[in-house]
DNA sequence: AACATTTCCGCAAACCTTTGCGGTGTTATG
DNA sequence: CATAACACCGCAAAGGTTTGCGGAAATGTT
């Protein structure tokens, strides 16, 4: 275990202060080029890096990005932690990464932790049961940069970069109408979360409009396993629906077990259609129709948000990422 | 965007010395109760922070953990991440998470960032092509705790926590020996991997051991779409096995979706029995028969043993984490 | 030769916290 | 009354880096 190589220790070494070893490290021109060399020379011997709480401490900023989700275990996020990592490393950054459980208690003990560690700006999707923002706020005040993505809150004023899900309701909707189904159960997540809200309302809109003759049964899973139950009893009556539409993975797996367990051949006893990032409905045979909403996509520009803030102070939009839909063979 | 609060402003406030408001803080006997009182209630109404980095300076030890792995989006590390996220949470340690792509370039440079941000410990899972462990043992020579888990390097010396692959192979070859199958299409992954390694041997000896007339045909897979093409095209011969075994979900993935496309009823027409952590096998009907390789498993007990390192300076030892059959119907 | 300019470098403060040590003022003990 | 004991608090240094400012030496200008 040697020594930790520090700007003092080659000021002595040198003879000379710390502030000329400190610039001429970062090649300050006050400096002479021979000085400059022989300091890059020993810092390479001594293998110096920078002590970067001392930066820190200094300049009250991290190169840390804190990155709150409900839980690390989803696809969803899961991709979408991958891009932002990826972004993250390019521009210098690093990610704390914290998850809530869908708590608000664990939520906003997270956001005292990345204040505590004095991150540069907190990326956060929202836990299911928050309706209490001043936390948030406070971290506001506190002049760290937030950005809000997927789970955003309804309130406005914060940074938000979330998939259109106004969209995404709407085109799932409009490739069940083009393929002429008439009876549909639709199952939703939790209709707390503005995320399910909207998907809803577009999905419900676009049969009101174009094909008011379907048949429509909502229902709402609140796991993978209430979305079995529900698919099962659905498809267990005798009038039962012929297309299955799930509003997001968790849902999609929960329905396909049922499909499967019930051997109803897809999709020509019973279409299948959810919004996914892709990667569960490409698992299946034949694959899984779905409306994309990536979460790689989502990262990249959840990220280059955060970034607009931290080096411009961008103010307080709402980014839209768009969805399309991708064709399997189950519709 | 309101001032951040610091000993010296309440000192300030209260017309007493620093040092005292920082005693009074952290209940030093030397501190009157009256003077605590006061200085809790300025503390609790300035919303005080202790700031971090000066602390970290002070003691040279951040409450981060850097975390490298391959790549984050993989059902192993997801399951591993989260269990050590939670862990660590309940430490007050925080986790700092990089990829590093399966790329030796990248996981040195993840080493560098997390030496940088002056972590308290590392883990890691080793990338593909990792040959030289040199910057690994500068990384122990600077005093940062190394734990090591899952893909692991050979050469001893090191803290590491594995899954037990040599029973897992083992565990896989009896239940597939149990069943009377005959004729075996094992698919392997990179034979570079000590893990491939492990699994294959103590795979093969259980065979030759406890039945030794079971034709096996071993072949490797690099990825999920290698695994499906191997598995198309043994299915597809007339001679067909009537099991196959996946090492790994990635491939499971592969050879699943050429069994649907090859519509062979599981598990009638073929069997299928795999390494995995269960996720992926509970997606389908009948549910796959695994040897269970717990993330979550692995995830505690590979932080635990950075808490041993970090806190009582344990020696390198070798953890391994049991594997047990979960039975599904696949086989 | 006298002055102005440039080149190069060091001093010291600041960022915030912790902690050993010493210093008051008060009370108890002989 | 003198000394010891105690309770309470402040000084200052340390941890490593950055940076405004000023100073010394060297060079250039008239």
């Amino acid at each position: 275990m040697k020594a930790k190589a520090t700007l003092k220790n080659i000021s002595d070494l040198l003879q000379i202060s710390i502030s000329t070893v400190s610039r001429a490290l970062k090649d300050h021109p006050d400096i002479a080029e021979q000085t400059k060399k022989k300091v890059r020379e020993l810092a390479e011997i001594l293998d110096y890096e920078p002590n970067a709480f001392a930066i820190y401490l200094r300049t009250n900023a991290s190169k840390l990005i804190g990155l709150i989700v409900p839980e690390i275990s989803n696809f969803f996020y899961h991709s979408f932690i991958a891009a932002v990592e990826e972004e993250a490393r390019s521009q210098g950054y690093s990610l704390m990464i914290l998850q809530s459980a869908n708590n608000p208690e664990t939520e906003s003990a997270n956001l005292k932790l990345c204040k505590l560690n004095r991150v540069a700006g907190i990326m956060v999707a929202l836990s299911t049961g928050t309706t209490d923002f001043s936390a948030f706020r406070r971290v506001e005040d506190s002049g760290i940069p937030l950005v809000f993505f997927d789970k955003v809150p309804e309130e406005p004023g914060f940074m938000k970069v979330c998939v259109d899900d106004a969209i995404a309701g709407t085109m799932a909707a409009e490739a069940i109408i083009l393929k002429k189904r008439k009876k549909v159960l639709a199952i939703f997540g939790n209709p707390s979360l503005l995320i399910t809200r909207k998907r809803m309302k577009t999905f419900s809109a676009a049969f009101k409009k174009k094909s008011p003759d379907t048949k429509i049964s909502i229902v709402h899973a609140g796991n993978s396993e209430e979305a079995k139950n529900l698919t099962e009893s659905a498809l267990k009556k005798k009038d039962r629906p012929d297309t299955v539409f799930c509003m997001s993975d968790e849902i999609l797996t929960g329905s396909i077990k049922a499909i499967q367990q019930l051997k109803l051949s897809i999709p020509a006893e019973v279409s299948l259609i959810a919004i996914s990032n892709g990667f569960l409905p490409s698992l299946f045979n034949p694959e899984i129709t779905y409306v994309e909403t990536s979460g790689a996509e989502l990262g990249k520009n959840a990220f280059r948000s955060m970034l607009d803030i931290l080096l411009h102070g961008a103010a307080p939009t709402e980014v839209i990422i768009p969805a399309r839909l991708v064709a399997g063979g189950s519709l």
